[in-house]
RNA sequence: GGGUAGGUGACGGAGUGGUCAAACGUACCAGACUGUAAAUCUGGCGGUCUUAGACCUACGGAGGUUCGAACCCUCCCCUGCCCA
């Protein structure tokens, strides 16, 4: 149980994992589709023509401890009956959501206090709650509760997130151990913003604390790739080269290419869903807008290298005309076909790793799909 | 044939002497979205000029009144409804 590195790429850090869990083994890098999205189902192993399918999926501990409530999924099996989803799946505990609700919550060295986005009650998160609000909905990997600052934020205020951050990952650390059995996992996370020490000491601390994986949060908020690069180096020294590491939210696929060659294993991020759900898919060459004009009697597949359900069955003439008269089979669809684009883009990576070729993968997919205009490569 | 209501930009529909190139909605054309309060949000949408802005053409048609008309007057054309 836990993580195994397996094969080391000679020219990067990217390198190649397996996670075993008491859910089965999910291989790394991996992208982890959020879990509320029935699309997801549709990528499981097996139901697609070429055998590849999300190995694990993400859920958040804070949305569904707001609605349906945390109790009810305990009481009705756990988050893998709920969902119907046999592998593993990793929760959030809702630090994202401290940050990004912040007009409605207060925070204090106890916890988080807000008003629920769906009812308006005044509810209370501390620490040992996420815990074992995590532990409730039987997840597979947990995540700590954390504070995640907005970019730009001042070093001082910084450094007090980082530090209430080490504190609370103390005590979810020891609700855990209290309550957990050996089947689980507990994630720490980094915090820090853009500066090198707070995230270097945030590192070291949250491993002195020792935990299951360690994940780097609070990037990708308006820092900028260079500095976001920046930090995901850095830490990829300070972390430990035998434990698994999360980049949290993160994100387009020519990050995820250079998080990887900096030595990520993990991943997720909301982009797959809420851009299929919005009307741009990815394909090979470059994003697409299926609203557009320009596709209003193209016959071929969103993708025509692409084996999904989506793209072997339905054109692009036809999403445009379900997007455009608002039928919600259209973000189904192009959802669908964005979460097998990066699972299948993960899977892609881990077989360049092995082969010993990511560089030259990396490059390539780069050339390929970077500044394409799509309705250039239409001509 | 008589009466009556009306003809506004792709469509629906406000406006009823100047602040109207014309509200609002839809459609259309683009853009955004990164640990999901997001099937969402933003911008454009008569024409020409590179923008501020300027000019041109526009509210069924033709005349007229007025400093000024989508808006008032006259005639004509068309449409809905009612009565013969």
């Amino acid at each position: 149980m836990g993580f195994k590195l397996v094969t080391k790429d000679e020219n990067t850090n990217a390198r190649v994992g397996r996670f075993e869990t008491a859910h089965g083994v999910f291989n790394t890098p991996a992208f982890m589709p959020v879990g509320t999205q029935a699309a997801v189902k549709a990528l499981m192993p097996g139901t697609l023509k070429d055998e590849i399918g999300a190995e694990i999926i993400l859920s958040n501990a804070y949305h569904l401890f707001i609605r349906p409530g945390i109790d009810i999924i305990k009481n009705g099996g756990g988050l893998h009956k709920f969902m119907s989803w046999d592998k593993p799946v990793l929760t959030d505990s809702g630090g994202y959501q401290i940050f990004s609700l912040a007009s409605f919550q207060k925070l204090t060295e106890d916890g988080i206090s807000f008003l629920s986005h769906f009812d308006g009650r005044r509810l209370f998160l501390s620490p040992e709650d996420a815990v074992r609000a995590q532990i409730g909905l039987g997840s597979d990997i947990m995540m700590v509760l954390d504070q995640c600052v907005s970019y730009p934020c001042g070093y001082d205020q910084a450094r007090e997130a980082i530090e209430l951050t080490l504190r609370w990952s103390r005590r979810s650390k020891k609700e855990f151990d209290s309550l957990s059995g050996n089947s689980h996992f507990l994630f720490g996370i980094v915090q820090g913003s853009i500066y090198p020490e707070l995230r270097k000491r945030s590192a070291e601390e949250t491993i002195e604390i020792g935990f299951d994986g360690y994940a780097i949060g609070g990037l990708n908020v308006g820092e900028g790739n260079p500095a976001r690069d920046e930090m995901i180096a850095l830490l990829n020294k300070v972390l430990p080269e035998g434990a698994i590491r999360y980049f949290m939210g993160g994100g387009e696929p020519w990050d995820i290419l250079e998080a990887v060659s900096l030595g990520i294993d993990l991943f997720d991020c909301t982009l797959p869903t809420r851009l299929g759900r919005n009307g741009t898919a990815f394909t090979s060459i470059g994003k697409l807008t299926i609203r557009n004009g320009e596709f209003k009697s193209d016959i071929r597949p969103v993708d025509e290298n692409c084996n999904c359900y989506t793209c072997l069955n339905f054109s692009r003439a036809y999403l445009r005309h379900l997007f455009n008269t608002g039928e919600i089979l259209g973000p189904t669809l192009l959802s669908l076909h964005n979460l097998y684009f990066y699972i299948r883009f993960m899977h892609n990576i881990r077989s360049a790793i092995k082969k010993g070729k990511f560089r030259e993968f990396k490059k390539e997919f780069e050339n390929k799909y970077n500044e394409r205009s799509f309705a250039e490569e239409l001509q």
